[in-house]
DNA sequence: TAAATTTTTTAGACTAATCTAAATTTGATA
DNA sequence: TATCAAATTTAGATTAGTCTAAAAAATTTA
């Protein structure tokens, strides 16, 4: 349907890549992109053509060094626009990712580079990803799953694995964000649900939540 | 060459019917533009399908009203992130109109509106041109070009004609912006030439740069 | 006002990104 | 290991924005 940019498959792949560990399937791109797997097949050619990833047909695609760079470009310049749209346009951490996913082509590395310091060099942005700096290089924390937290146990809320607004609002309204402090008081045995207490309020929250909450013990 | 937008034309036939007042022909855009006159036909055609512009054969084109409400917000948007630009990422007046011009196309009116906010709603951009309010109601001075300014009558450099980085480059090295007050001190009779005071200096300036200055009295 | 020049449009072709449908390869299964 | 299902690729078509070259209209000039 639309018009996707090399720079779109590349962060698709990039995405997948750290997700599924080394090649990526052409559906898996196809599924993530919104694609047809033959409009996938496509653009591995001619990716593999530019030396950004490298393509056996029927094997997948891996990127090269400098398609990581690439899709890493791509990735610094999302998040720092997500944070930019918080911390000052007042855009809450579920209403960023369309607008950034527009912002994070513009071409301008001076543009960028004084993002990033006008923003004070962050490291992590809303959803507590971390933010390639202008070497390329990040570093995220250590961080475990609320499901993998052990009872009595304090933890700090730092991030989430799914970004959808349907999520984010839903820990909204809990008042769970990038970090609230937690403490699982009572994991049921029954059906993994899990009784936390985040801040200063308890409650109950599903396994399928407590599987896209990331925590530094 | 490269694909253009109907934003791009959009914007074109604005600012050509501005200077032009009125129609616009065919070669005035595809100049502008840098494509071909036959590429503009076709555009025009295009246009006027989804009621942007009125088309008659041969006779060029005219903005619809909502031919020209779409102008204005890109121009809206073209100078409100030309005034961030320079007001919070340390770029110069010369360098913000390329990134500006990627800019211009990020759809998202919160984006807009929060980023006027953000900038505490300017009135003009670092050029001295209006920018377009939310109703897309813009003032501009009534303002006179510097070859009009009568001798010894102090005026204020609000704008410039040409906005082309070598031109406001020049005006840079001789210390003349945005606010410089501006005395014209002698008049060559032989070739128009200026001696005027700007600021603290005086300096001599040739017809063509006072015909890109403008002032208000 | 007729001829010459310039501007504009039309016709047909190209390119990039996509699609559908058919063919091929892979890998799982019996 | 032969068969079958799923994944992938190929072939050919489509669309949008562009181009060149030729035709048509408008404008200038003699």
């Amino acid at each position: 349907m639309q018009i996707l940019s090399t720079e779109d498959y590349l962060k698709a792949i990039y995405h997948a890549s750290q997700s599924d560990r080394g090649t990526v399937a052409t559906t898996s791109i196809a599924n993530k992109i919104g694609a047809k797997p033959s409009s996938v097949t496509d653009m591995f050619k001619k990716l593999s053509e530019q030396k950004l990833v490298k393509y056996e047909k029927y094997q997948g695609v891996s990127l090269t060094n400098e398609g990581v760079k690439t899709a890493l470009r791509i990735v610094r310049k999302h998040r720092l626009w997500e944070s930019f749209l918080v911390s000052h346009l007042n855009f809450n951490w579920d209403e960023v990712h369309q607008v950034a996913e527009q912002l994070e082509h513009i071409q301008s590395e001076k543009l960028t580079n004084e993002l990033e310091r006008f923003l004070d060099y962050p490291t992590h942005d809303p959803h507590g990803d971390p933010i390639p700096n202008r070497a390329l290089f990040m570093k995220s924390y250590n961080k475990i799953l609320l499901t993998e937290l052990p009872l009595n146990k304090e933890g700090v809320c730092i991030g989430v694995k799914d970004n959808s607004p349907d999520f984010l609002r839903y820990l909204d309204r809990r008042q769970i964000g990038i970090g609230t402090p937690i403490l699982v008081l009572h994991r049921e045995n029954f059906d993994q649900s899990l009784h936390i207490q985040a801040g200063n309020s308890t409650l109950m929250i599903t396994q399928k939540t407590a599987e896209n909450i990331y925590i530094k013990p």
